[in-house]
DNA sequence: CTCGATAGTTAAGAATGTCAAGCACTCTCG
DNA sequence: CGAGAGTGCTTGACATTCTTAACTATCGAG
C-alpha cells in the first residue's frame, strides 16, 4: 500500500508528531482510569526514586511553582510525601508512598498492554528502535 | 558506554516516554516564541486543510467545548477563520488564514532545525524509523 | 557576617480540561 | 409533512495547569 520510498525529514517529523500524540493519548487514558491527570501521572512515573521538586520541574519542563500544586494534590491523595533533605534544608525530596508505588506499577502495566505494537517487535527491532530514538532525542 | 543488549519492552517504553517528552518540549518552545501555547500550535499544525471542529477535537484528543475556546483565541489573532459548511449548517470548518499558513511554515521549519538528530539519519534509517513508528503507533 | 544565589511557596490571571445543559440543524420514520 | 432522535457547536461552572512576580528560608562564597 505505502510506497517504500525514503520519507523526507519533514514526513518523518509528521510521523513523530503522530507517535508522540498517540503515546500521550494512551498515557492520559490510563491515568484517567485512576482519576489522575496527565501531569500527575507523569510525575508519579518519574519518581522511581525520591527527588527534589526542582529536579521534577526540570524533567517535566515546567515551572517550579507548578510542581508545588501538583505535589500538593498527590500528597493529599496519599500517593507521595515531602521530606526535607537534612543536608540542605531548602530541598524537599518527593517520595512515592506504598500506594503511590502500586499506582505506578499499575499505570506502567496498563500502558504497556495498551501499546500493543511494542510486544510485537523482535529483539533486533527493539535494539534498532531504541538506538534511533536515542539518537533523535538524546538525553538532555 | 551502553551495552548492546536488546532492551526489554519496558525499557523501550521508557525511551519512548523520553522521546515524546523531548518532542513536545521542543514543540512548546517553538510555539512559545510566537506567543502560542502548545495546544494552539498543535491545532495550527493539524490544519493542512480546513476541517470541522469536531474532527479537531478528535485529533487533539480533547472535548469539543475545548476546541471552541482555542479556535476563539486563534481567530481573535487572525490565524484561523470559521466557515459554516453549506451542506450541513451545523458544521463549522476551521481554515488557516494567510498569516496562519505563514505561522505554520515557520513553526515547522524551526521545529525541524530544533530536532537536530533528524537530519543526521540516512535514507535507510529514515525508512526503518518510519516503519517502526507506524507499527507501534498505527494511525487511529 | 553579609551578600548573592537557590529551593520552595504563594498569589493573580490566562489557558486548558471536564462535565452538564442548551440551541441549531439533520435525519429517520410513521 | 412532522415529531423525535441524533449530531455539531456553544455556553457556563469548576478543577487543574501554566505563567509571572514577589516573598521566605536556607546555603555558600567571600
Amino acid at each position: 500500500m505505502t510506497p517504500t520510498a525514503p520519507p523526507t525529514p519533514a514526513q518523518l517529523m509528521d510521523q513523530l508528531a503522530q507517535a508522540a500524540a498517540g503515546y500521550y493519548r494512551s498515557f492520559a487514558a490510563v491515568a484517567a482510569e485512576r482519576g489522575l491527570t496527565l501531569m500527575q501521572g507523569k510525575m508519579l512515573s518519574l519518581l522511581r526514586r525520591p527527588m527534589p521538586m526542582r529536579t521534577l520541574a526540570d524533567l517535566l519542563a515546567c515551572d517550579a511553582s507548578n510542581v508545588t500544586g501538583i505535589v500538593d494534590r498527590l500528597e493529599a491523595r496519599g500517593l507521595v510525601s515531602r521530606e526535607t533533605a537534612p543536608a540542605d534544608r531548602r530541598i524537599k525530596n518527593v517520595t512515592l508512598t506504598e500506594e503511590g508505588e502500586d499506582t505506578v506499577r499499575q499505570i506502567r502495566a496498563e500502558l504497556m498492554s495498551s501499546l500493543t505494537g511494542l510486544e510485537g517487535l523482535d529483539e533486533e527491532e527493539r535494539i534498532t528502535f531504541q538506538r534511533l530514538l536515542a539518537r533523535v532525542f538524546p538525553a538532555a
